[in-house]
RNA sequence: GCCCGGGUGGUGGAACUGGUAGACACGCGAGACUUAAAAUUUCGUGACCGAAAGGUCGUGCGGGUUCAAUUCCCGCCCCGGGCACCA
């Protein structure tokens, strides 16, 4: 046997499956589905690192025991080719961009041919070609028809160190996605696509996809859909009226002032009528000056009030104030908010702060209601002394129950503030107490322990100071005489509240009022004139109806910003005429060219602005005077529809041809990182529901099944990159242990399809070399024998999870079934060829080239990867004896093997032989015997 | 703060539907081969007790359900990701 010469093979077979057009892809097969696996496709960057091996060459397993199965696979590959990095090193270096990306392109080819995937190279699209573009152009052109694409002035995020504008999604932290440098806010006139309009679309058709469930929860987050209500409130002595988005409608009688966003344009408007225009201005100037990121982080509420202008609550028809603070941002909703501050975390904050009325409109419902209630109003108080925090308790060792001072009204008494006094000096025997503040109420069903009865009542809360209150004898009634009392700070209060057997009503309220805490969910109305009682959900609707709003829905989405003022882009296809309308280039004229007069360094205008070339092309072809758009399109526009250019890279009539769309599409496997999941994944979604709707393509969605790939480190277990040097040039480990190696290897390191992050470790790689060594080795092994029955059961055995976890993209536990496999063989004297030959098949996605090696070495003329997935005997796997467990009260005492579906009876015999069994049951009584078939034994002795 | 993941030996990770926790691999230790080293190979390798047989403990922490819990339930802690003054 020659040794394992790991480069001489790669390099044999590479080249013959190339000259061969192994992997060349038809589109259709006879006799064979197609299905189509498909990984994001590289930005050409220079060198390869390990990274891209693990998101290229693992999922060709995949792929080939796919064809192995008899599929007819497409596997592409392309590049994404536009893009900043070609511009900045251009600038960098003085090097040519279209020259830098082209040079990468085909290093980057000759490494990704290095791995030997079953790549079909004669479908590479590359976006930065112009029978390419000329499709995205064509694409862009069907959009705008359409006024999905459009153009307006609007403010805009500004990267200043990338000298462009971004979309919403290319900002993280408020930083550029990129570069991570600051934003800044424009007014420009922009090119955008209405992907809002398909928000809803986007979020109902995730219902339907085969998706990770995190990747379509954080989708769904973004779009950020939220009902509620448009209402408007008239400003008094004006026609202005103001537009608010609540989703809580129901509060509405409870909304005691108005909040605008500083950029509010009414805000300017009133200049005039406003009577502190000055300290409004200042705080106006503040905002402006804070970062998106402050504003944020801000815990403080900060705000201005607008003195001299008045709104009117279209329920109460109350004047109530007007303020500006920046909680209330612009870009959201109508950029101008009802407060409730009763009812919402950070208008209760803000009407603390500021000292404005808090109307309690909605009141919690604690417990379920109960047969046969008896019905009653009662009132507690949090009893303090000045100087203390501590609270005063009551505790009945009887029912275990820690409940505040206070109790029922009677009939006799004038109002609630006198019960309570009445209470507390009755209970306590605290005479003089001062009730003050009512704090809120809750409606309250319950039944008191040890008593079979049933209760409803509505529960309030009030403050009370005891400063000055005298102690004096109580007066307690018999149910009261067992309370003890105890002055608790407010934290122990609360706990010992909450291990109350029952609730009633009076921990809630304690626990709202010790954590400053509104009530914020929902519950019942009240103190809303007829909408009072209602469930908070009907007084939505009832509401909205009464004040003349409408129901309604806002997103979090925000319309996709595709202009970018940079060079090595896609052109957008739009001339202007001389009143500066903009039309589209006729179809004839593309691809619209990117010229290459130009000088890229970035100033903050776009380079092709400084394009005679273009400029002439323009007045040329449309008239003196005409323009041509001058921004280039988004890379992204780029990568949303690729994967349809795959199925028919080089036709120049169409940009994807609908015949073969119904072969190939939607894509069955989609593989890529989860960093994409609010970016590409979702541009993507929607550029295919627009393209949908034109009738260009036949699918809703693009990709039926996708999933998160993990993250290689670099070896110390941070984020590869090269400033780090912590970078792994795959290159040096394919020279020295072979491409089937690292591919291995990368598939052990753990599940692919989970969101992992796995530090590349040398040592790890040894051990798949010497396993590869070592089937390599068992070649001298085979001979004309016939295997035992327990090697060849392991053979079916193998097969069958080689191929399960395969399909379930759990690589590692494939690739540890056949070292079990391995393992076996060597220990054997003699192995077959038939076994030898299904375990060169089963290993052959995983080590193409070794096995196509050892596959001719057996004698074979055809390839190895034209061999169909090895069949397993499902019969003789199911009637392989099984090891059955004994346990004695749950702990497992020994094991032995049995025939499976044996009978029950001689399995508790031949457990109770057992010498480890026996000695556990003498002395004790068998109370039950488990018997799990085919599994496990459980004696419970007493 | 809210929404998703996740926490298992020295390490990467395994474990079907609740049924022998730690497969497989790395690393480590001891032995063989070798003048020696590397490579290869044999054995061992969760912790503790024990010569062994075997026993006790053990899947982030605390409770619970169950004959049996890494798996289910309740309450926490920590790590990663997403969203976030979103009205």
């Amino acid at each position: 046997m020659k040794s394992y010469d790991h480069s001489a093979i790669e390099k044999k077979w590479q080249d013959k499956w190339e000259k061969d057009e192994l992997y060349h892809t038809p589109d259709a097969a006879e006799g064979k589905e197609n299905r189509y696996v498909l990984v994001e496709f590289p930005y050409p960057s220079g060198d390869l690192h390990i990274g891209h091996w693990y998101a290229f060459a693992v999922p060709d397993i995949y792929a080939r025991y796919l064809t192995m199965l008899g599929h007819n696979v497409l596997y592409p590959i392309g590049f994404d080719s536009f893009g900043l990095p070609a511009e900045n090193a251009a600038i960098k270096r003085g090097l040519d961009p279209r020259k830098w990306t082209y040079d990468n392109i085909d290093t980057m080819s000759e490494q990704l041919k290095s791995m030997g995937n079953t790549f079909d190279w004669s479908r590479k699209v590359v976006t930065s070609d112009p029978e390419y573009y000329k499709w995205t152009q064509w694409l862009f052109l069907q959009l705008f028809a359409r006024e999905i694409a459009y153009k307006k002035l609007c403010t805009v995020n500004w990267c200043d160190s990338c000298k462009t504008v971004l979309a919403n999604e290319q900002i993280v932290n408020g930083e550029c996605e990129r570069c991570g440098g600051a934003i800044a806010k424009k007014v420009l006139d922009q090119w955008y696509f209405w992907i809002t309009k398909y928000a809803d679309r986007l979020l109902e058709d995730l219902d339907e996809l085969d998706w990770p469930q995190e990747i379509k929860d954080a989708q769904r987050e973004w779009i950020g859909k939220s009902n509620g209500a448009a209402l408007t409130f008239a400003v008094k002595d004006a026609d202005d009226a103001i537009e608010v988005f609540t989703t809580r409608p129901d509060t509405l009688y409870g909304a005691t002032y108005m909040v605008l966003a500083p950029e509010h344009p009414y805000v300017a408007k009133w200049k005039d009528r406003i009577l502190n225009w000055d300290e409004v201005d200042a705080y106006m100037q503040a905002t402006t000056r804070k970062k998106e990121l402050d504003r944020k982080e801000a815990k403080e509420k900060t705000g201005v009030e607008l003195k001299g202008v008045m709104a009117i609550n279209p329920a109460t028809k109350e004047e109530i104030p007007i303020w500006i603070a920046d909680y209330v941002l612009a870009t959201y909703g109508t950029g101008a908010v009802m407060a409730v501050p009763a009812h919402d975390e950070r208008d209760f904050a803000f009407a603390q702060t500021f000292g404005l009325p808090i109307r309690e409109v909605v009141r919690e419902v604690v417990g379920t209601p109960l047969p046969d209630a008896h019905n009653t109003d009662a009132v507690f108080g949090v009893v303090r002394k000045k100087g203390s925090k501590k609270i005063l308790v009551q505790y009945n060792p009887l029912t275990k129950l820690y409940r505040l001072p206070g109790g029922t009204i009677e009939k006799s008494d004038a109002d609630e503030r006198e019960t309570l006094a009445r209470e507390i000096h009755e209970e306590v025997g605290l005479e003089g107490v001062t009730v003050g503040d009512y704090v809120a109420q809750v409606y309250a069903h319950f039944s008191p322990p040890q008593k079979d009865e049933n209760w409803t009542r509505t529960v309030s809360l009030y403050e009370v100071d005891a400063t000055d209150a005298k102690e004096v004898a109580t007066q307690r009634t018999k149910d009261e005489e067992q309370l003890e009392h105890m002055w608790l700070t407010p934290d122990e209060a609360v706990r010992k509240f909450d291990q109350n057997p029952v609730e009633y009503g009076e921990g809630a309220l304690l626990k709202r009022y010790v954590q400053n805490t509104c009530f914020t969910g929902a519950g019942e109305t009240i103190n809303s004139g007829d909408f009072s009682g209602q469930k908070t959900e009907e007084a939505k609707t009832a509401i909205t109806e009464h004040v003349g709003g409408e129901l309604t829905v806002q997103y979090r989405l925000r319309d996709w910003l595709l202009s970018r003022q940079r060079y090595w882009g896609c052109p957008i296809p739009i001339v202007y005429d001389p009143e500066g309308k903009a039309h589209p280039v006729p179809d004839e004229h593309l691809p619209w060219t990117l010229p290459d007069d130009v000088d890229f360094t970035p100033t903050g205008e776009a380079p092709l602005a400084k394009s005679n070339e273009l400029k002439e092309r323009t007045e040329k072809l449309f008239g003196k005077g005409w323009t041509p758009e001058v921004d280039t399109m988004d890379t992204f526009v780029d990568s949303s529809w690729y994967f349809l250019r795959y199925l028919d890279p080089h036709n120049d009539t169409e940009f994807s041809p609908k015949d073969k769309q119904e072969k190939w599409m939607p894509v069955d496997r989609y593989s890529g990182g989860a960093e994409h999941t609010t970016m590409h994944l979702l541009y993507s979604r929607f550029f295919h529901k627009a393209l949908f709707d034109l009738g260009l393509v036949t699918s809703k969605e693009p990709y039926s099944t996708r999933m998160s790939r993990g993250l290689i480190l670099g070896p110390d277990g941070a984020k590869m990159s090269k400033s780090k040097g912590n970078v792994i040039n795959p290159d040096e480990h394919v020279a020295r242990v072979g491409a089937d190696t690292v591919k291995m290897y990368l598939a052990f390191i753990g599940p692919f399809n989970e969101v992992g992050q796995y530090p590349w470790d040398l040592g790890g790689i040894a051990g798949i070399r010497r396993f590869l060594e070592r089937v390599w080795g068992l070649q001298d092994a085979v001979s004309d024998v016939l295997d035992s029955d327990e090697i060849q059961l392991l053979v079916h055995q193998t097969v069958q999870k080689v191929g399960d976890d395969v399909a379930a993209f759990k690589f590692n536990t494939a690739i540890s079934a056949t070292m079990i496999l391995v393992n076996a063989l060597e220990k054997e004297d003699a192995v077959s060829k038939q076994t030898y030959e299904t375990l060169v098949c089963i290993l052959a996605p995983f080590a193409p080239h070794q096995t196509e090696e050892l596959w001719q070495r057996l004698g074979h003329e055809t390839s190895i990867h034209l061999e169909d997935w090895p069949s397993y005997d499902e019969q003789r796997i199911a009637q392989a004896s099984v090891t059955i467990a004994v346990q004695v009260n749950g702990k497992t005492r020994g094991t032995f093997t049995a025939a499976p579906d044996s009978d029950k009876e001689e399995l508790i015999a031949a457990a109770k032989a057992l010498d480890n069994v026996a000695s556990h049951l003498e002395g004790v009584s068998i109370k039950r015997e488990i018997v799990v078939p085919d599994r496990l034994i459980n004696f419970v002795v007493i």
